[in-house]
DNA sequence: TCCGTTGGCTAATTTAGATTAGCTTAATAA
DNA sequence: TTATTAAGCTAATCTAAATTAGCCAACGGA
């Protein structure tokens, strides 16, 4: 029962790392700890497996956006919570949602497997762009909108505010998944890209 | 003798949109127009075409970096083309670049491969991170450490500004190789960055 | 002219990987 | 207790890809 679950994950180590035409189901099977033939008790075929991870991906990803919040409705209350926070606080939690992204490994996991597989097909370079861009980009776009509206930032298109402050985030945190020996020194790029975007639009700085 | 070019360059095509092992050597003798035995007759097998590829890459692009002076040493040139152009040239030189990156064929193709493959080995995470972060990176730092020393930027880490300004570019560049149809909206967004990027560091803006 | 080299072909060959067949065992429910 | 099902195994089988063998024509230089 537990052994499909397994497989799933086993499957999903394996293919983020190197795709799924060079990962073989003998791969998966050993990884398991089972043959290969057992795997076909648990699913129809090798493409199943695939098919089953991006299940699994789409609902944790929904899982997550609930929680964290990307999408526009819990701005709201999100920019309740950033309302009254330092630069230094704010910083502060820029960069555990960094390392929160980076070694999440669920999220790591699917983000290099979307990354790999995105122009096989165009459901998975639709996905891609949703989680990757669209979504984060409309739930910052809001967040921003609302500290505008409040004064708390200057006046400017909040969607262009969000791209600018996600774009650089998400480009290290790309950086990072190819290259995780540079996390340091991404984290010390993402903290002073934080500060610099509050100089150029927090109101109270000048 | 012009068969190796061809076979080259349609390897590269195929390779970039399904990845090394999902072409066939079949595919490419194919695409070439020949059998796929005479494959053999100017490779030794089919890493050989993929390596012969990634020659051609890194040679384009030491090419192309000295073209566009993605390189320090030109920064001060170029610094000198940039210093007394209005924004809206500005932004037209951008939009210009992007849609050099995105639409140049090699370029494009070598992208996606590096895209694709990144993970399969740390010689091509190397050469991705090199060629999309640290080379544009380090050119567009160094402009803008002569826009600053000129006063014609606010100063500022002028590292954190080549990230702010060429993240969001990189990232909207990555968006359109997945989903080519939404380039017009990525003009728009490129444009507004630009023109807000202009309004948060130039020195004759406010 | 003639020979060797280049680059093409067809017809094997080899290999590896996905899948199927069919057996076994243990748990489970009637 | 017995029948059924779930989940494992080993031993095929099937297929498709990569590569090799060996033949042939064109062509460029001696």
């Amino acid at each position: 029962m537990n052994t499909k679950k397994k497989i799933i994950e086993e499957a999903l180590i394996l293919f983020s790392e190197k795709g799924y035409s060079d990962v073989y189901v003998n791969d998966i099977a050993k990884a398991v700890g089972i043959k290969a033939p057992s795997l076909y008790k648990h699913f129809k075929n090798k493409q199943e497996i695939f098919h089953a991870i991006l299940e699994e991906l789409r609902e944790d990803y929904t899982k997550q956006a609930a929680n964290i919040g990307i999408h526009g409705d819990n701005a709201n209350v999100d920019a309740g919570i950033y309302a009254d926070v330092t630069e230094e606080a704010f910083i502060e939690m820029g960069k555990k949602l960094f390392l929160y992204f980076l070694h999440d490994d669920r999220m790591r996991l699917f983000r290099k497997l979307l990354t790999i597989e995105q122009f096989r097909d165009s459901e998975l370079a639709d996905l891609y762009s949703k989680q990757y861009y669209n979504d984060p980009l409309s739930y910052q776009g809001e967040l921003f909108k609302i500290f505008i509206s409040t004064g708390k930032f200057k006046r400017a298109d909040p969607l262009v505010l969000a791209l600018q402050f996600y774009a650089p985030i998400y480009t290290l945190l790309t950086v990072c998944d190819r290259q995780p020996e540079r996390e340091q020194e991404a984290l010390y790029m993402i903290e002073e890209h934080i500060r610099q975007f509050n100089i150029n639009y927090s109101e109270d700085k000048q």
